[in-house]
DNA sequence: TGTACATCAGTGAACGCGCGTTCACTGATGTAC
DNA sequence: TGTACATCAGTGAACGCGCGTTCACTGATGTAC
């Protein structure tokens, strides 16, 4: 690699320096009301300027969404790796919790994420990688324990059709390796209640029903825990 | 009731239409994008006279809102109502099935309801009353069936701590009268589930993961039905 | 039943605003010889 | 090391657009006597 210019450099971090300022604006208004002009204002730049750095708003958003599904990713693999691996349950838990807390430090960013896709605009492939990583870590949590042969025999399995269960085939080998059908379908669905939580209460449908949601969210996942078939260590 | 005069009359119907034009517009491209001038010209009216029937476009939306609370609520109530009392796992799954249903019709008006809140928009006090009918019906699955004394033992309980506990009393009192906490916890973890799920198939999160959404759903709402203990009939 | 006045729906112009994007330009930085 | 040219960041004006909301008005509908 050669030495950067200092047009490089400079580069660089106006780059930073304009997604910073996004970052801002959606953290007070939501990425739908985005705005390309404000975000050069705050930057100091004139709008035509941004030009020069994202072709247009839309590449804008993109550079964001992956920015923070890499940020909550590498969140839920930090939880991860600070987890003693025999302890299934509590790595659940850790996983879990990174989320929710990453979710309640970034609100309009976990919005953008998983709430209502912005109207107009088309999240393009090279998002699926970054988006993946939170789905990951909650996966191995569940792949490690049943390859540990750790797993106890959880929820009592429905009969899945053999259509479904070859799509569940499918599944684990991309992100569950070692486990079998039944749990990946476990794990899918403690996946979308796990999100389905943390969603009702930044969305405001908690309100009125649990208040205290540190304690409900805990208790919560560890019962999905159990559902799947995680041991306590 | 005095006979309505031709000026109510109009008054409704008028009213109505605005209403249909705005549920047009939504489904095209949701609610943030909502415009009062195109909903105006869409029926026909100059965009100063929506303001006789609307005071502003927040009460406007606020009137949608409401409207789709009623209408998810309702087609959840009649699913119940269209299911044999005894057989509490076909109750939830109808009920699950219904507003699953609701929502793939009604895309953006659930996102309306369930995704991100719209931005500088604050829902008022009464949009609770028709915001809880959906809700009401998958809880009074689960609560007629512990009056009933029918609820097998379902997942196993994790301790709930007393603070928890007496949250979980109050919330009985309201919505599932005669439920016992750890049965009120359950039915709140699988509440969060369904729309979870929903909100990850409508969100486009299944891409690529599960294919055959209608099998997976209804086993997974077996499955959470299992887990609050609900019997099949 | 007819008249006089009050109510109200709808009009059209206007206010003031912010937006994304394009374009020809200037001046600084980088590169090749 | 110095010069000549190419690259590129940033400017400022402009295009064309749509928005929510207000206001004075006209004409139709409703009400009281």
């Amino acid at each position: 690699m050669p030495a950067k210019t200092a047009r490089e450099r400079a580069r660089a971090e106006i780059t930073g320096e304009i997604k910073e300022a996004a970052r801002r604006r959606i953290a007070a208004q939501g990425a739908v009301g985005l705005s390309l002009r404000a975000v050069a204002r705050d930057v100091g730049l004139v709008s035509s300027a941004v030009y020069r750095y994202f072709p247009s708003r839309d590449d804008l958003i993109t550079a964001l969404l992956v920015d923070a599904y890499n940020d909550i990713g590498r969140a839920a693999e930090e939880a991860l790796a600070a987890t003693p691996a025999d302890d299934p349950a509590a790595r659940w838990r850790a996983v879990t919790r990174a989320i929710r807390h990453w979710a309640l430090a970034h609100r309009h960013e976990y919005a953008l994420l998983y709430g209502s896709p912005v109207p107009g605009y088309r999240a393009p492939e090279l998002t699926i990688g970054p988006a993946s990583r939170v789905t990951g870590a909650l996966a191995s949590v569940v792949a490690d324990a049943a390859r540990a042969g750790d797993l106890t025999a959880g929820s009592p399995a429905p009969a899945l059709p053999p259509a479904l269960r070859d799509e569940l085939v499918r599944v684990a080998d991309v992100a569950l390796p070692g486990s079998p059908p039944d749990v990946v379908f476990r794990a899918l669905v403690a996946w979308t209640q796990v999100f389905g939580l943390v969603s009702f209460e930044l969305f405001g449908h908690l309100e009125n029903v649990v208040e205290d949601r540190v304690t409900f969210f805990d208790r919560a996942t560890a019962a999905m825990a159990g559902f799947v078939g995680l041991p306590a260590g």
